[in-house]
DNA sequence: AACATAAAAGACAACGTTGTTAAAAATAAA
DNA sequence: TTTATTTTTAACAACGTTGTCTTTTATGTT
């Protein structure tokens, strides 16, 4: 490939002056500048990113690694949140997916750190509890919807308690009386939170909790969950007899459309349906459209990486709020 | 941060053998080899890869540039296939997710080109025509679920005609008589061969095309299409009364079980209905599950990286099979 | 015109590695 | 034991940049 120095000759100055034109160095005679330009047009040279790394301190590369279960099309707005905010301020990301197995998170942060990464972003596909490879502790890393046990690893995850109040404020509000939650599998935080917030939004309403029923649709370990969404559903509306349902995620809510479908039920006339996700195209996919609560995913990613550009070394756990998208379910 | 040479003074040998004993050279005694090893792991140190890269030629790192549409699950599996060959032959690979107007195609393949990675993969999310950077003329290139114009790039595509032709003669085959194809906006290159292996199919059961319907769902520029699956569904039972209809996507046999259920129809049963994709979540969360024929993305993203690692030069413009995946539906 | 000063360009070391070649040490052969 | 040969280590250049410092050139002032 071209170098410097044959740019340098082909132009006839120093290649140093080369340098300071790829640079935008300001002193450099636009007339100089210009020849250098040319020739660096001509000879078609790119700048080696290899070499200039030797020199300067920093790489201006971020890293990030995401749990191979992102499989969920929403949690890729995680990455594009990250890299937004990486272009905005003239850096890189370099992406990898890991694998228990194949390609483990201590490989991935090795790379990184051969790389030299001035940080790494490690971000789970949904919101729960991780293990982290140690040698994580030699660069700063943020941990993005996901927590662990040490607390010197900093994290932002989605607020579940705000989330499972506002939806159900929302209803409340709307008119709705009686309301059942088809809940996620209990083991998860999200689920245990989510109850939470739902459980604050009646006590603040002054609403008695008779009102209210709660249930997993998901159970048994995670990997290996088996659902009963179209049971339940079927059994809540026969014996509970809402006028709303919250579901735990929009497939969910899908199978609960189905369902009362197939009663007879009209969704957003003869009951309302609200969901946490804003798992893509589910949402319009559904008739009417499904209101739900959008997961800061891409807010994640870029509060991550804006952390790590400050330099922040706070060890701060920041949880970020959903957002509810009102459509036609409730 | 630690370098090789401190390395070397503190085991006391040559910073030369500490290079030896960091790239496994089996010249090192097994003595010396001890005692640096140790040093590394007393030390913490880490390669430095901008250093190495100025000296050695290969970088080691590939370069796949994800147009941002990339929303859809499933399309993930283009990057996930190549990475597992990256993996597999201890490569990298960087991915940026481009974008119209925020970061170019052209500017990734820029950064890429500076980080001198030895190929390029630029994937698109549906399968359709792209117009690449010139830029791209300098770094041998793969096109995967994409083509362009100028034959000098290499591509990797869905075979649409086999998948179309495939799920057709399954249905065929399993005794269903007259079958109705709801397919993609008929602009787009997959609805267009869809549409020919659909026919293939009943021509090679020589069976008359007065028992096969064909309409497209979508209308509209990419971008900003119009649905109107729900519409068509019931308007094609009504009139053309199949006995099997094979949907262009998934998300459209959503919204087909819906009305079918809604008109009393049973799917495998009353009805059976075929689809394209295999996207994620969508084809099990339906009941019964949906069949569908599943786009080889994970094949894609693996064969273009093979091409790139065998240093390949040949103009080839493949295409790969689709499986189909047969659950309840038919 | 002479000088002082500022602007621009160049020379050269340095970055942390690998490649090449020479030297030293270990081993085998006489 | 000496010599020849092989194995192992070391010395030093090279990679393509940027940082620092010096020199040259241009500009302004008297």
């Amino acid at each position: 490939m071209v170098t410097i120095k044959q740019v340098a000759s082909h132009a006839g100055v120093s290649f140093k002056t080369v340098s300071r034109v790829v640079n935008n160095d300001p002193t450099v005679k636009s007339a100089n500048r210009e020849k250098v330009l040319q020739s660096i047009q001509a000879l078609g040279y790119r700048p080696n990113r290899a070499a200039s790394l030797t020199r300067r301190k920093k790489s201006g590369i971020f890293g990030f690694i995401a749990d191979d279960l992102l499989k969920v099309p929403y949690t890729f707005d995680l990455i594009r949140g990250a890299q937004q905010v990486a272009w905005e301020n003239n850096k890189e990301l370099m992406v990898l997916n890991v694998n228990e197995d194949r390609y483990t998170a201590e490989k991935a942060a090795q790379n990184l750190i051969e790389h030299r990464v001035e940080g790494i972003i490690y971000a789970a596909m949904y919101h729960h509890e991780v293990v982290l490879p140690d040698i994580l502790q030699e660069c700063p890393t943020i941990l993005a919807n996901c927590f662990c046990k040490n607390p010197r690893f900093p994290s932002i995850v989605p607020d579940e308690i705000q989330a499972a109040e506002t939806v159900t404020l929302s209803l409340i509000d709307a008119g709705y009386k009686k309301i059942a939650f088809m809940n996620l599998n209990e083991l998860i935080i999200a689920a245990q939170d989510r109850k939470k917030g739902v459980i604050n939004a009646f006590n603040r309403r002054g609403v008695s909790l008779e009102n209210l029923h709660i249930e997993p649709v998901f159970y048994g370990p995670a990997g290996q969950e088996v659902s009963c969404s179209r049971e339940v559903t079927a059994k809540i509306v026969h014996e509970f007899k809402p006028d709303a349902i919250i579901c735990g995620q929009d497939p969910i809510a899908v199978e609960a459309y189905f369902v009362l479908q197939s009663m007879g039920l009209q969704v957003g006339k003869d009951i309302g349906i609200a969901s946490f996700d804003d798992w893509d195209t589910i949402p319009t996919l559904l008739q009417p459209a499904l209101s739900t609560m959008a997961l800061p995913h891409f807010e994640m990613g870029a509060w991550a990486l804006e952390y790590l550009l400050n330099g922040r070394e706070d060890k701060v756990h920041e949880k970020l709020p959903f957002t509810l998208v009102k459509r036609g379910s409730y």
